[in-house]
DNA sequence: CCCACTTTGTGCGCGTGTTCACAAGGGCGT
DNA sequence: ACGCCCTTGTGAACACGCGCACAAAGTGGG
């Protein structure tokens, strides 16, 4: 019934493949900028920091873009690899959350690469509103909707405090948008036409110190030390 | 030879159950507050987002902790879960890069969870040192190896241009630093021990412009549309 | 004390992703 | 024009993660 369909990829680009893509565009770009013709998988992978055989096979899923014994022609795979991305036009983007993160993402050199355009940056705080921050001034959340149908946004990004962080995406789906990037802590709701990306700090945090933890008990001796383990027991905890 | 391990999995939590785990602590927390004693796992995995067969096989690797026709109790679960990740100790973290991204983490809710505590902001720029944020004066770069040892660090956090990543990630190899997060749109080199984790909002973003494409596409009709497709072509790119 | 109900824990099949290893293909020197 | 050497593109084996579906286990009511 609500069985979703395991998207059965549209175009035949792996997943993992597209969330590669813009760090070999990123690679490419520092190699055409420096002049070089040319580049070999074996080089480029070096750079992307994955394994080459990889790389080939992610590149194979574009198509037969590389010459044999020669390598890849470094313009023309920017050129390849920003089509299949999307990158070709300009995306819209609105942030909503004029805070620190806000202002970071917005003075993030052009949002990091070409192909994305600021079309706004609101915070429901009034004593923001106005201020100006990295070439535009900062706007009243009520205006969202409009904004999102005037500049065409298809990507919203929320910058907000995780309280606030439901109510604005539904807004920007209401609205229209289809693509959430979402900095606030919370797990989003969102109908299964609209995607949303995640990217939580503490969680990443919370990964880095299970990794490191790990590295500590190594260190320490595999016994079990002394933990004060008097574990809260399933009856009576908190 | 230089044949990595696939990583022995030291004590059994795969790799993916450990990046959803603070996810479900998170959802715990909440239920914690709120004074639910008791959780379903298919309660909680509707709130953490994902599939309840997922949350109990995740879970079971922590150990049997639920209770059969009950759920599990939640202050005891959000113990065991904590102490998996680690965030019974605490971790000093140390920041560099004061801009606007430094800030907006050290201004990040006591990190967002307790378990971490910020020994140092650093910058290179001599306007930002002695700045107050979040509690802390912003440091000099220089005084980097001297927190690091004091403090004890053992997670560096790289919140600075581009340019600068690879050199601030070597001098925290070097003082020490263990684990990494990266927040410079850059493949750092680091050492096989020294785990990286990385943040990247371009990427993010041109994996959503990628979706979007994809739809975009779909309602344009399926027939290619005439892409003014004059590919620099593979001899002259650049 | 037993039975019906609820919810966990997990065996299993499937799809996805990764890596090795090699055949096919193209350039370049002689 | 030929053959060597380099690098791509990919078949095949393997590892990993996901989700279904069900047996095991504990609860509460009568």
């Amino acid at each position: 019934m609500t069985r979703r369909e395991p998207r059965p990829r549209e175009r035949g680009i792996p997943e993992a493949t597209v969330a590669r893509l813009p760090v070999y565009l990123r690679a490419l770009q520092a190699l055409s900028e420096s002049g070089t013709p040319t580049v070999s998988s074996e080089e480029l992978a070096s750079r992307a920091g994955v394994n080459s055989a990889k790389l080939r096979k992610d590149l194979s899923h574009l198509g037969s873009y590389g010459t044999r014994g020669v390598g890849y022609d470094v313009g023309y795979l920017v050129y390849q690899i920003s089509r299949e991305l999307g990158l070709t036009q300009d995306w819209s983007v609105a942030i909503v959350g004029a805070g620190n993160l806000g202002r970071a993402l917005a003075n993030y050199g052009g949002f990091g690469t070409r192909g994305f355009r600021i079309a706004a940056l609101l915070d429901a705080e009034p004593a923001l509103v106005g201020d100006r921050v990295a070439g535009l001034s900062v706007g009243h959340i009520d205006t969202l909707e409009g904004v999102v149908e005037a500049e065409n946004v298809s990507i919203g990004v929320i910058a907000t405090p995780a309280q606030a962080a439901q109510a604005v995406c539904d807004r920007f789906v209401g609205a229209g948008v289809t693509s959430v990037l979402n900095f606030a802590p919370v797990v989003l709701n969102v109908p299964p036409e609209v995607d949303v990306r995640k990217v939580d700090l503490s969680i990443e945090l919370q990964i880095l110190a299970f990794h490191e933890q790990r590295k500590a008990d190594g260190r320490e001796g595999p016994e079990r030390i002394g933990t004060l383990d008097a574990p809260p027991g399933p009856a009576g905890g908190q």
